[in-house]
DNA sequence: AAAAATTATATCGCAAACGATTTAATTGAT
DNA sequence: ATCAATTAAATCGTTTGCGATATAATTTTT
């Protein structure tokens, strides 16, 4: 039995594990608000600066625009966004909110910090200690992202 | 804006990023052995102590019977894993290793472990950062699952 | 300016995740 | 012992994530 194998010596089961679980952890506010994870980290994009290509919303989330075109796509049949053709770049889909999609935030703020702060009252967790994860994951997020 | 929901103030973003791209370092090389992710922390689990019933798989793992059960059936058809119902409990069926899924720890061990140290050797994190952010990680974890 | 290379988005197929439900076996309660 | 509750797996449907490929528009080369 090799050491390195073995489940409990992996980093990227811990961070398989904790995204996961944080994730799930969102899920009742998110169903609250009708929408999925994936959902809310382009509303979040979008509510920091509107009418973004896809392009852009795919690079700010390391993700491939084969996984946020479909995303989007279901995010405007919900009515949050809306799709218009770049008029400087015709290639270029521009997402932006709707009204329903800027009205979110405010309901966002209301429901998901207090509930992720309930959620996570029980960890022994303290501010410094979430700075520092926070500058290891950017570290890690920052070697391995091309 | 709210602070409490900009992209870069979520922990869980960092969470969800870090976990897919060191992911995605694990990929070539699990493509190598003909597995993916999931598939390779069955076998950990395996590897570890063989001849488990699916649920104790799942429990290991932090995930549902739902998720599990089609990840052991496409790796039965890989031929890494038999299935043979419980003889004490006859609700369970118990996971055993085939040759093969007991051949691929070796070439997992060749592969897996410089393969992935080349991949993070850009990264600034110390043994000891390794460690804490492992605890850290934990600490969530436990928090979070029920 | 025409051809080649690049870029933005979309499409396809497959493997995960996971909520919800189903089935069969086991355990617990009366 | 019988009936109810629990448990182990499986099934179904939807959304992600991603490799591979396609299409159309833009940029670069020649």
């Amino acid at each position: 039995m090799h050491e390195e194998l073995k489940l409990d010596n992996q980093i990227c089961f811990r961070l398989y594990s904790a995204s996961r679980l944080i994730t799930q952890a969102y899920t009742p506010m998110l169903t609250e608000l009708g929408i999925t994870y994936p959902q809310y980290l382009v509303l979040m994009v979008l509510w920091e600066k509107d009418n973004q290509p896809v392009n852009d919303i795919a690079h700010r989330l390391i993700l491939e625009t084969n996984t946020v075109t479909p995303l989007i796509h279901r995010m405007e049949k919900l009515g949050l966004i809306s799709l218009r053709q770049g008029d400087k770049d015709k290639r270029q889909h521009i997402v932006s909110l709707t009204q329903t999609g800027k009205a979110m935030e405010e309901k966002a703020f209301e429901l998901i910090p207090p509930g992720m702060g309930g959620r996570l009252a029980a960890c022994p967790l303290q501010l410094e200690d979430y700075q520092r994860l926070a500058q290891e994951l950017d570290s890690i997020i920052n070697t391995l992202k091309k």
